[in-house]
RNA sequence: GGGUAUAUAGCUCAGCGGUAGAGCAUUACGUUGACGUCGUAAGGGUCAUAGGUUCGAUCCCUAUUAUACCCACCA
């Protein structure tokens, strides 16, 4: 039996799930569910994720509601806050998987703080350490002043807004020179200037290189130096170079190897400037400055600005960049190898392959350490003398250092959460045959699990992705709590039935796009629902059992299902789930309902229930709670084959009639094919009155004289849009020079038919007259 | 600033070199065998704009515009 495994990414356990983990899972669900129908032993890997910082987060806010704080507690005792803040987080995530109803064992599964994890993940920070790829280093990073850790790039988030901008003037040490003025929006770091940088273009350039300036306040001289970095057409052209708290300034400064003067610390708040501003914040700061300014005279100009601050995603407090110990990951050996072995993973959408691959291109190293207390601590340990040792326990680095274990002491911080989650992958030796997750996380997660899985395990763990979209409000927009535009998939499950949201969802994913979800459409799963269910009841209790002869409607369905379900197929397996559940949709509502059963109703057969429970059986994936309730536990099993029929002979002279019927009060006709059957579709009654006869799909209809005229305008219409087909179509082939044959011979054709059908016409109109 | 995606009927989206499609909504008619209604039908489109390639372009190319997202060090 051939497996297939599907990997869930694992949410985290700061709250409750929403709309966007059900619409992944559902698209999980649907596939696992497929797949098992077909005969594979299925395995859906199942976790949670111990979200480092954002968990923290949560359980400090808490804390300091009841007036407690982190380090009051102690490190020790504030895990066993987040401990018991995971068992009530559980129990919630628990409730609302329930609620999902999705065909997994969620008894069964994975945590990234597991020992086994936990494992996994010292012993890849010992090999990565021991390769040489992991580094201690003091740098400038991101730094979230509110939860008082490190953080990576990608954590960080951009918005453009209006604030202020600052023209200060720098005067020369020599008096007899002019002052430069600077433009910046952070005055209040002045203090940590080092330079003031100008680009080897600018005319003033070759002057005012090496000549020393005063900073504001505290007139310490500072030299001016010349670098490409700094652009002439930015600001006033002069950048003042705080290479400790900014990072184009760092760059400037380690090319420039300038002094790193630290002037903000972990808290956010200044030290080593001024009396009247240590130990206030950057806001504070920032307004006490210019107040000081104004005191001494300091030259300066305030105006309006709008440019692009950072700000931290957890917190959402605004960035500030500090120097700080850090450990860093070099990943560009990884980013080679993933790059190398990325053309075997297919994508969906294939787009983001490029972006993939771009990211991977462009890569820096990662900052993988966090001054938190909940993940998973470093495994580093440090000797009296301050030796640095690294393995994957305790004992093991005593044995290495030949000290006592009790003397090392192990490094206090903690790795990105990331960083676990890059190994989970690795819950599984095999190859996953598809992720499936949001497109946000391509690069958090889904390129880290590949550069590590190839680097570790030498494996790529993936033969497909599969980036869902983001569901979004009628109006698309994000759902958010603050907008209040949040939709609970439990509530609208409860409210239109099992399945309907999981359809509608299913029905939209429109090509890995954002979905926009309306109501409006839920309904209308929630109908279609409804309608299967009413034809269920329909086959059971009011049929007719009466049954006759009907070979023609059953192999004309039998047809439509065996072509259907391979439809269906070939859409699923190629990821194209809005066109396999729309083609679900046609077969069951339109084929099965308005066209067999409504014919049912003149032909009863035996084979109707089984037809019904085929349909069923392949529309299980979308709607298995639905499906699972009609569908008897065991059913006589019928093949589905192609046969002939003449069935659409019938829908087309239906079709003719009811056009005839809807332009006059026509009664009757007549006509001595499937006659039952038309007369049960047309609402018109079989009944010789007339000698009138017209010929369709080679059969003799006979209609009333009065109704004559009513069908000449029926067709009329009929036969201009012919006429016009055909001058199109003959001007076509005259003109044709260079058109390939076969498409001159498909013209041909199609110019041939729409011939005859005129010539049918016509015979008509004759017969009219 | 760079990149990617999207632009087709009132709405949600298919199609992607050779007759513009579906579902919903709208309108009309009809529902004495199932219908948290259902059925039948009709109307509705310069396929964002401008060029180009081609016998032929909604589809390919180029530019423009709009929207969304990603990346970047902008004072």
């Amino acid at each position: 039996m051939k497996n297939f495994i599907t990997l869930l990414p694992p949410p985290n356990i700061t709250g409750s799930l929403h709309i966007g983990h059900y619409f992944n899972w559902a698209l999980q669900d649907f596939l696992i569910q497929y797949k098992k129908a077909k005969g594979y032993k299925t395995e859906w890997i199942l976790g949670l994720d111990h979200a480092g910082i954002a968990t923290q987060y949560v359980v400090e806010r808490k804390l300091a509601e009841k007036g407690e704080s982190r380090k009051e507690l102690g490190r020790e005792k504030f895990n066993e806050k987040i401990q018991e803040w995971k068992i009530e987080a559980e129990e919630l995530i628990q409730k609302q998987v329930d609620n999902f109803k999705f065909d997994m064992n969620w008894n069964v599964r994975h945590f990234t703080m597991d020992e086994d994890h936990q494992k996994r993940v010292r012993e890849a920070f010992v090999k990565l350490y021991k390769d040489g790829l992991i580094e201690k280093k003091l740098k400038i990073t991101n730094w979230d002043t509110k939860c008082k850790t490190a953080i990576s790039d990608l954590e960080v988030i951009e918005k453009v807004e209006k604030s202020k901008i600052y023209i200060i003037e720098y005067k020369a040490e020599n008096k007899e020179e002019e002052s430069l003025y600077v433009a910046t929006t952070r005055p209040e770091t002045i203090f940590a200037d080092v330079a003031l940088c100008l680009n080897p273009e600018d005319p003033r350039a070759k002057k005012l290189e090496g000549k020393k300036f005063l900073i504001p306040l505290i007139n310490k001289a500072i030299p001016v130096i010349l670098d490409e970095l700094c652009q002439a057409d930015k600001g006033l052209g002069v950048l003042k170079v705080t290479p400790a708290h900014d990072s184009l300034d760092n760059e400037i400064g380690e090319k420039h190897k300038l002094e790193l003067i630290s002037i903000i610390n972990e808290e956010g708040k200044l030290y080593n400037t001024i009396k009247e501003l240590d130990g206030l914040t950057i806001e504070e700061a920032k307004k006490e400055i210019i107040k000081i300014f104004k005191e001494n005279q300091i030259n300066y100009e305030e105006k309006e600005w709008e440019g692009i601050k950072k700000y931290t995603e957890k917190s959402g407090v605004p960035l500030e960049m500090i120097l700080t110990e850090q450990w860093f990951l070099d990943v560009s050996t990884m980013a080679k190898q993933a790059l190398e072995n990325i053309e075997e993973v297919k994508f969906y959408p294939e787009y983001l392959k490029n972006t993939f691959k771009n990211w991977m291109i462009n890569i820096k190293p990662w900052c993988i350490s966090r001054q938190i207390w909940w993940g998973h601590q470093l495994p580093i340990w440090y000797t009296k003398e301050g030796e640095i040792i690294c393995e994957t326990t305790k004992e093991e680095a005593a044995n290495k250092a030949k000290v006592d274990k009790e003397e090392l002491k192990q490094e206090t911080d903690v790795l990105d959460t990331w960083f676990s989650s890059a190994l989970w992958a690795n819950l599984t030796e095999e190859k996953i045959d598809v992720l499936i997750t949001g497109k946000d996380i391509l690069f958090f997660w889904v390129a880290r699990m590949i550069m590590f899985s190839l680097y570790l395990y030498n494996k790529n763990p993936f033969k497909k992705l599969y980036f869902n979209g983001i569901v979004r409000d009628k109006n698309n927009e994000k759902m958010s709590k603050t907008k209040g535009n949040v939709i609970n998939p439990i509530e609208l499950n409860e409210k239109y039935g099992e399945d309907a949201l999981r359809f509608t969802l299913l029905k939209n994913t429109a090509g890995n796009k954002d979905i926009k979800l309306n109501e409006k459409e839920v309904e209308l799963s929630r109908n279609f629902i409804t309608k299967i269910r009413n034809a269920e009841t329909f086959l059971t209790k009011y049929m007719n059992k009466n049954y006759k002869e009907n070979e023609n409607l059953d192999s004309w369905i039998e047809t439509k299902i065996f072509e259907y379900k391979q439809e269906i197929e070939t859409n699923i397996e190629e990821y194209e789930f809005q066109k396999a559940a729309e083609l679900f949709y046609d077969l069951m509502w339109n084929h099965y309902c308005n066209w067999y059963i409504e014919g049912l109703k003149e032909n009863p057969s035996t084979k109707a229930i089984n037809y019904f429970y085929e349909i069923l059986k392949i529309g299980q994936p979308f709607l298995p709670l639905t499906i699972e309730k009609i569908l008897p536990k065991e059913n006589k099993k019928i093949t589905i084959t192609k046969k002939e029929t003449n069935f659409e002979k019938v829908i087309k002279i239906t079709k003719f009639l009811r056009k005839i019927k809807k332009h006059s009060d026509i009664k009757t006709f007549y006509i001595e094919f499937e006659e039952k059957l038309i007369e049960n579709y047309t609402k018109i009654k079989n009944e010789k009155t007339s000698n009138f006869a017209i010929i369709l799909e080679q059969e003799k209809i006979f209609i009333e004289k009065e109704h004559i005229e009513k069908v000449k305008e029926a067709i009329e219409k009929e036969n201009k849009e012919l006429e016009k087909e055909r001058l199109e179509l003959t001007k076509k082939i005259e003109t044709a020079k260079s058109v390939p044959n076969n498409i001159v011979e498909e013209w041909k054709n199609r110019n041939k038919n729409t011939e005859e059908k005129l010539e049918e016409i016509n015979q008509l109109k004759k017969l009219i007259k």
